[in-house]
DNA sequence: AAAGACTGTTTTTTTATATGAACAATGATT
DNA sequence: AATCATTGTTCATATAAAAAAACAGTCTTT
């Protein structure tokens, strides 16, 4: 290549020296090399840039002229290297992270909270319902997916963070007035309050599998927040499907009971994507560990 | 190599168009070279500076904070490469010569007056008596030889600018009173007045080449100034030994008389040495310009 | 809806470059 | 003063990088 930018670093430190042998061991190359190089860079500037014997070497008024630039330049490029440096090790700078719609209140208290009280120097960005976004060209650093089905792409990491079994809970009052449903059946003659989480015509959420096929709740009512399902269901709207960590504490007190426990559901399972797991900035591996321990905790509760 | 500061250009192109195909055409390179020197640039820092698909480019966090100090860096190089290039075509800067001994005074007024006149941002240093300097070591951009003997020294430039034919000269009044000499044996009875023109041993002035052999002229009086012997010679202490176009004036005025033309002397030669040809800064190539133009001024004065 | 144009990446071949030894030149040392 | 150690440069060879072509996506266009 004729104009080497090499060059450049290969004569500041000559001059620096005032050695192509000293110059040559402290880059770790060849004397030769360190030689030829100072030698292109003078051709292809047309001017001497050292005056050299074979026992000294002296720069020219060009080369001092010259060199104050290089070493301005090199220097630039020193700090850029310090402050990506930086930014490995500490977190730090903006988070765009995509979460479906239905994640963003548990997140909220359990995840956001503390990783930015821990992570002063980070800004976040969390956007509801981007489920199928594309992280590249849309500029995200992470996302959180719920989906059931395993997208594989590749170029993109994966990783389940949890995953929790689901199962069909009411309110004992609606229990009292609808009976304990005991099959598919029989779930289906009662209201059914639907979550969905993300795209509007994705119903993977509210289907059952059972008996080798799928089958599709129909819901009497639909939002998009775990905790207005709650509410809705001590407001008797309906039973719903919850994973059980969800829902474990309204169990235990009583607000809340499983109904057909017979019927089984496949587990709903937290995926984190995120492209390339090399090179990751200290900022999204600080987040993925935030994340990867609340979803640990979740499963503890769920084993309890 | 690892560390290659190519990469830098390169993924400032990128950064810039947007674009790894553009990069490649306006750098003149293939794009597979710009896709794996990026790729290089990003395993070597330890963080993805570019987010790709296959139809956008866009920076990440870390590469836009990293391009604002490689442009930085970049417009600094590019800072002193236009300098060069202004040194190359203007004459900037200081300009250190030797001259021998007996040429200052000549210089002064024919050459220097102008050169500096012509040429307003050069300083010129001019250090009388370095004859056999290490122009290298000692740091010359040019010397002035006088020389009658040429040195043979590789990865010097010698050029000879003047010529011209030695006479001997006196006083009308001189002759007067020791008559016209015809040969060297009158001439040694006669006084003399010597300069010297480099080194204090250096005789090489007042030798004479006659009949297959050398002769030294006995000095009665030394003096390392053109100016001052032709003084000296007026003030009748001795004839000398002149270049013909140093004293074609006084010749033509009477004030001074050629002696035994009969003798023949070696010419005088003025050379220029300079390191390496190629890659010279404006100021050397206007130095020596002038000097050129000086000599030849000096050789037609001669012929006339 | 399907083909085409254009993107960045990968792979193979060709080219250029770094290397290491020998060299010429200089200063220090004996 | 002569040898020795060390400098920067040169040259043949081994190595690494650039080029060229093939590839796998993505967006546009017919």
């Amino acid at each position: 290549m004729n104009n080497d930018l090499n060059q450049i670093r290969i004569f500041c430190q000559v001059a620096q020296l005032q050695s192509f042998t000293q110059a040559a061991e402290s880059l770790e190359i060849e004397k030769s090399t360190v030689s030829n190089k100072v030698s292109q860079l003078e051709t292809r500037l047309g001017v001497k840039l050292l005056q050299r014997t074979t026992r000294s070497v002296k720069l020219t008024d060009e080369g001092a002229q010259y060199l104050k630039f290089c070493q301005q330049a090199m220097h630039q490029i020193e700090l850029g290297e310090a402050l990506i440096g930086d930014m490995q090790q500490q977190a730090v700078g903006h988070l765009r992270v995509a979460v479906p719609q239905n994640f963003a209140d548990v997140m909220a208290s359990m995840v956001v909270v503390p990783f930015l009280s821990e992570h002063p120097k980070v800004t976040l960005e969390m956007q509801q319902g981007a489920q199928n976004v594309d992280l590249i060209k849309d500029g995200f650093d992470l996302a959180i997916r719920a989906s059931f089905s395993e997208i594989d792409d590749s170029s993109l990491i994966y990783r389940k963070i949890y995953q929790s079994q689901r199962i069909f809970v009411a309110s004992a009052e609606h229990v009292a007035k609808f009976g304990n449903a005991i099959n598919i059946q029989q779930l289906r003659e009662q209201p059914y309050i639907a979550s969905f989480a993300g795209e509007r015509n994705d119903t993977s959420f509210n289907q059952v599998y059972v008996d080798g096929r799928w089958h599709t709740l129909q819901a009497r009512f639909t939002v998009n927040s775990i905790a207005a399902i709650v509410q809705s269901m001590q407001a008797n709207l309906g039973f719903a499907i919850m994973p059980v960590t969800m829902v474990r504490d309204k169990l235990a007190s009583g607000e809340l009971v499983q109904i057909a426990p017979q019927v089984k559901l496949t587990d709903s399972v937290i995926y984190l994507v995120y492209p390339s797991r090399k090179g990751q900035p200290a900022k999204l591996k600080a987040f993925i560990d935030t994340l990867v321990c609340w979803g640990e905790k979740m499963m503890l509760k769920n084993h309890r």
